[in-house]
DNA sequence: CCACATGTTCATTT
DNA sequence: AAAATGAACATGTG
């Protein structure tokens, strides 16, 4: 689920999997994915290695010893998988990088809207795409401030990257019930207090997300995301509401967020 | 067959 | 550059 927990989630699995191997091989199965390279310009990086990774909002960036990054984005259905090139494959593998060690990391996406891509420089990269500041490192006087000014629907906004790196649909809902306010609440309308719980359980949430690898069934009953689905309840008792908002199906509790 | 899905981007309208 | 809306992208699942 590839919001910004699971991609922490996979910059962990990257780092201690991939790191510092020599790469003897790329195999860009599906060069669609690819987004202002080519496959050429990914094959270059054989016989290097990988370094480091650090992540930005829903980005991997994969910094490379030819001090160069790729640069992941999971779409929807994205992840990583390392495995020994005798074992593990899969036809969901869209870019693969073989080490010398004879183990690959494949990087899967069934439904490929995800995208690779090549960066010198990460500023660079967040300021072309626009992105506003990453959601677990924004301080609270900044994340107060980015509302002046704004008076949209409030989950949109805070699924909207250029405003905040980070959060999808998903975890919106989650930071909006955690934080009592209703998902159609506009911007303009928040009070001081809403800010602060927003701004805290953001804080909390995520990291929770991945404390508890982003798998619902690990998260405890307190959390909307152990009850999203049709029929579900709140712990209070109340049906849980299912509405569309910013065209993304959105599930809230009518009792507790207004 | 149909509806739906964790995301982004583009066009159109207000 | 705001914001809302709908469509498009590709493919698996129920």
């Amino acid at each position: 689920m590839p919001e910004l927990p699971s991609v922490e989630i996979f910059k962990n699995y990257f780092d201690s999997t991939s790191l510092d191997q020599n790469i003897i091989d790329i195999v860009v199965s599906n060069p669609e994915i690819l987004v202002d390279t080519t496959t050429q310009n990914i094959k270059n990086f054989k016989s290097s290695r990988f370094i480091s990774s650090s992540r930005y909002g829903k980005y991997l960036f994969a910094k490379t010893s030819n001090e160069s990054f790729i640069v992941f984005h999971f779409g929807m259905t994205g992840f990583f998988k390392y495995h020994h090139q005798s074992k593990g494959h899969t036809s969901h593998s869209r870019i693969s990088f073989i080490f010398e060690n004879e183990n690959v990391l494949d990087f899967e996406d069934p439904r490929k809207f995800g995208k690779v891509s090549v960066s010198k420089n990460i500023p660079d990269f967040v300021e072309k795409k626009h992105l506003g500041p990453d959601a677990l490192e924004v301080d609270y006087e900044l994340f107060k401030k980015m509302f002046e000014g704004r008076k949209g629907n409030i989950k949109p906004l805070l699924m909207n990257q250029h405003f905040l790196a980070g959060i999808g649909n998903l975890y919106a809902d989650e930071i909006l019930y955690q934080s009592g306010i209703h998902p159609l609440r506009k911007a303009d309308h928040l009070h001081k207090a809403d800010f602060y719980q927003l701004y805290e359980n953001m804080i909390m949430v995520l990291k929770k997300a991945i404390e508890f690898q982003d798998r619902p069934r690990n998260f405890p009953p307190e959390f909307l995301l152990s009850h999203r689905y049709p029929g579900g309840e709140c712990p209070n008792g109340e049906k849980l509401e299912i509405i569309k908002v910013g065209g993304r199906t959105t599930y809230y509790c009518p009792e507790k967020q207004i």
